[in-house]
RNA sequence: GGAGAGGUACCCGAGUGGCCAAAGGGGACAGACUGUAAAUCUGUUGGCGAUGCCUUCGGAGGUUCGAAUCCUCCCCUCUCCA
């Protein structure tokens, strides 16, 4: 017993930031396995984003992890916080969603993390359930075990408190509805991001306000976005959703930067931590095309979500296109009106018309800056005669069929 | 409740009567180079069949030949005091 108690603690001590605490989670473990009872990890997800990314998958992971061990994993969304909007990160007050938005966003949540999470094995709660019967009373009491001060030791707090940004009062009961989650769920272990420590910590004070025993809190670190740079995130637009398509999935990976490739091998990958300084190694002795170790990245990936067959046509497609530059197969079509003169075609409102561009003022500096062929040769007026089919390109990705 | 500071484009920020479709930076897009790399360099970054016209500086009015800039009211944020 001694040593399957080593071994979990192994499996779950991968990849993670922090444990705290680690000795604590020790004597959860043991206990579980003598009194024959799994241990009650919850993991919360704000119903922001309609669509999980490879960022959130980090954390269901772990979840899969804890499942894999016979622990009961509680996926809770969190509809009624939602209404709130964490301002975790965000440098100002989060617009607040309708409940319509909160509740049309659940439920896609919900549909994919079973792509990963075992759906058998995973208890899916919605802290709106006990939150909208709490009454106000028991409220002000819930407030009342926390202080502003240690409220502003959160860094986002503070820091917006001392750049005189605005801070709602709203935005402080968060974190204690948060904790409060895990008094409703009898939570043993909490995982979240590093950027959640601090409401998971205020967890652990909450639930021994009230007379339980305390979390486990475990962070997982933070994948970074296509840009290497920001936290990957649906709202700054450098994600790479998990339900995307395969050719989409494939191009976003492979348009990482080398030194990100690893980082994603380290926290996305199932290779081990050996495999992977392994393929490190052989780039550097020259051994190993980087671009190769990222097609091979880009291909474990897209296979997760999508299967082997769509992760090769992803892969064909990919290379037909970029490395031998041929046009893809399924690019919009737009019809030219016949009775326009196409001896004459004015091309940024085709372009506008047909969505490749948001404005034909955008057409013509595109135009002027030589972005846009003609199969293959480069326009440089507006108007261009069209005498029969064609296929435009504007940049390196955005294709348009003329018929 | 009192005193003060502020709200400018996707973001940050300069501009305090005409030279302002508004400096600079970031981001984004495009070109060169490449591996669709990254980094770097260069350019573009409100709209419009376009050497001009139209709409933008929190909102609504006003002064003026002319307003991001001055005045009035309103909305919002922050600081200090109570």
């Amino acid at each position: 017993m001694e040593k399957d108690i080593e071994k979990s603690l192994e499996l779950i001590r991968r990849g993670t930031v922090d444990i705290i605490n680690e000795e604590e989670l020790r004597k959860k473990l043991e206990r579980s396995v003598s009194e024959q009872k799994p241990l009650r990890i919850k993991a919360g997800f704000d119903p922001t984003a309609p669509d999980l990314h490879l960022g959130h998958t980090v954390l269901i992971q772990k979840m899969k992890h804890f499942q894999e061990l016979g622990h009961q994993v509680i996926f809770l969304i969190g509809d009624f916080t939602g209404l709130i909007g964490d301002p975790t990160g965000k440098s100002d007050t989060r617009p607040a969603l309708t409940p319509e938005q909160v509740q049309e966003n659940a439920a896609t949540y919900k549909e994919q993390i079973f792509k990963i999470l075992d759906p058998e094995k995973t208890e899916v709660a919605f802290n709106s359930a006990w939150m909208n019967e709490m009454r106000s009373i028991e409220m002000i009491r819930l407030c009342a075990k926390y202080t502003v001060a240690r409220m502003l030791e959160r860094e986002d707090f503070k820091q917006r408190f001392q750049n005189q940004r605005a801070i709602a009062v709203h935005e402080f009961i968060y974190p204690l509805i948060q904790g409060y989650d895990s008094v409703a769920l009898k939570a043993d272990v909490e995982l979240g991001g590093t950027d959640q420590t601090f409401n998971l910590l205020v967890g652990r004070h909450i639930q021994k306000e009230y007379g339980h025993e305390p979390q486990i809190v475990l962070t997982m670190p933070l994948l970074e976005g296509l840009d290497g740079v920001n936290k990957m995130s649906k709202s700054l637009g450098n994600y790479v959703g998990i339900t995307e398509e395969p050719g989409s999935m494939f191009g976003k990976l492979m348009s990482i930067s080398d030194k990100l490739m690893f980082r994603y091998y380290e926290l996305l990958s199932s290779l081990s931590l050996q495999e992977i300084s392994a393929l490190r190694e052989s780039i550097e002795s020259g051994k190993a095309h980087p671009k190769e170790v990222k097609a091979r990245l880009a291909m474990e990936l897209v296979s997760r979500f999508h299967g082997r067959d769509a992760a090769e046509a992803a892969r064909r497609q990919f290379d037909a296109q970029f490395a031998r530059g041929e046009i893809p197969d399924d690019i919009p079509e737009y019809i030219l009106d016949d009775s326009r003169d196409r001896a004459a075609v004015f091309l940024p409102r085709v372009l506008r018309e047909a969505g490749l561009v948001k404005s034909t003022s955008e057409a013509r500096r595109l135009i002027k800056q030589g972005a846009v062929t003609m199969d293959g040769h480069k326009i440089s007026t507006d108007e261009i005669a069209v005498p029969g089919k064609a296929v435009l390109k504007v940049g390196k990705r955005r294709y348009l069929r003329l018929l």
